[in-house]
DNA sequence: GGTTGATAGTCAACCAAGTTGTCTAATACA
DNA sequence: TGTATTAGACAACTTGGTTGACTATCAACC
């Protein structure tokens, strides 16, 4: 029910491409990699070198108390696996504390350290610089707007984040 | 000259994080992997199954009489070698043709079969899909902006798109 | 007509930022 | 006591590319 071009039209090259052959996502991926490239950079400049914002990520979602790693990948929006390795990473770094939970042993508790808050600073004023940057470039409520929209399509689309994830199109029903 | 933060301070967490912890480049590679997710899944429903966005990309960059494989890379912006690899996968389906360069025999001319305009084709009525449901969430004119905005973004940070690149802060003048 | 340098393309290995799959250990429920 | 669930870890894989090293050809000079 999708196919709609017959293999028998003569179908013209140009005038396809006319239509913009840039598409939205083939603009996000270099710009992810861009901020990310120059956020480590930056990180490395203040003495942070070998972390990158997913790691300032993970402090973003820390409680003063200390927190569990499934927590924090709930709500980072990553696998448990992957927010274990980040924490790893940060203990190596002297940047976070894991004390395994009293009230259950499988469970292990992060807390941040004072270097690992120190850390999180310059993390947050590194962002600040480069969204800066971005504002200077596209004008600061052209970004502001970009924020919005953004987080409003990745709300929606979050079904879809993951790489093999569900195809919502067709399960829509699992009735008899 | 980049240290603010000194060591001592007693640094609060809570209101580092109230700063906003969302950035946007924490946005942007869920929203690329969504899309390419969803234009893949319509790929194969259209019987592309195996193709990617940018072996669209690569479609929206030959000419009708047929380019050479590092032009295609130059205009797409990637490597020779990726580019090698989606003509070698276009092949394979039959999308594309290539031929030895008869001016150049280093040279490999890829040229569109019609089986390749055919995908093309469905490829961009792929993108209005999806770039119409981005419409219907975020708003037609926030699309747009959102587009030009990425634009613009995306241009002043090419240095940064690639992996490894130069830090174009150190080297802004090359001297007498 | 031979050397020297650049260019087209290939093969293989690597990278980043995650993911899935499989497992163990501990816990909770009945 | 047994069964199901949950926390976390180890390892392998995926995507969309990249860099590095190499061959073949070409261009230019001299």
């Amino acid at each position: 029910m999708a196919n709609q071009t017959p293999p028998q039209a003569k179908i013209n090259l140009k005038s396809l491409q006319q239509q913009g052959t840039q598409s939205l996502a083939r603009l996000m991926l270099p710009l992810y990699r861009a901020f990310n490239a120059m956020a480590q950079e930056k990180y490395a400049q203040r003495g942070h070198a070998g972390l990158t914002t997913a790691h300032t990520l993970l402090f973003g979602n820390l409680d003063e108390e200390g927190t569990r790693i499934v927590s924090l990948a709930e709500r980072m929006g990553t696998t448990k696996q992957f927010t274990g390795r980040l924490v790893h990473q940060l203990e190596e770094h002297g940047y976070i504390r894991t004390t395994p939970d009293p009230s259950d042993r499988r469970a292990t508790i992060v807390t941040a350290t004072p270097e690992g808050l120190h850390f999180f600073a310059d993390a947050c004023a590194v962002k600040d610089e480069i969204e800066g940057q971005f504002k200077a470039i596209a004008g600061e409520e052209n970004i502001a707007l970009l924020f919005t929209t953004l987080e409003k399509l990745a709300s929606a689309f979050s079904a879809y984040e993951s790489v093999g994830s569900a195809h919502p199109l067709g399960d829509d029903s699992e009735g008899t």
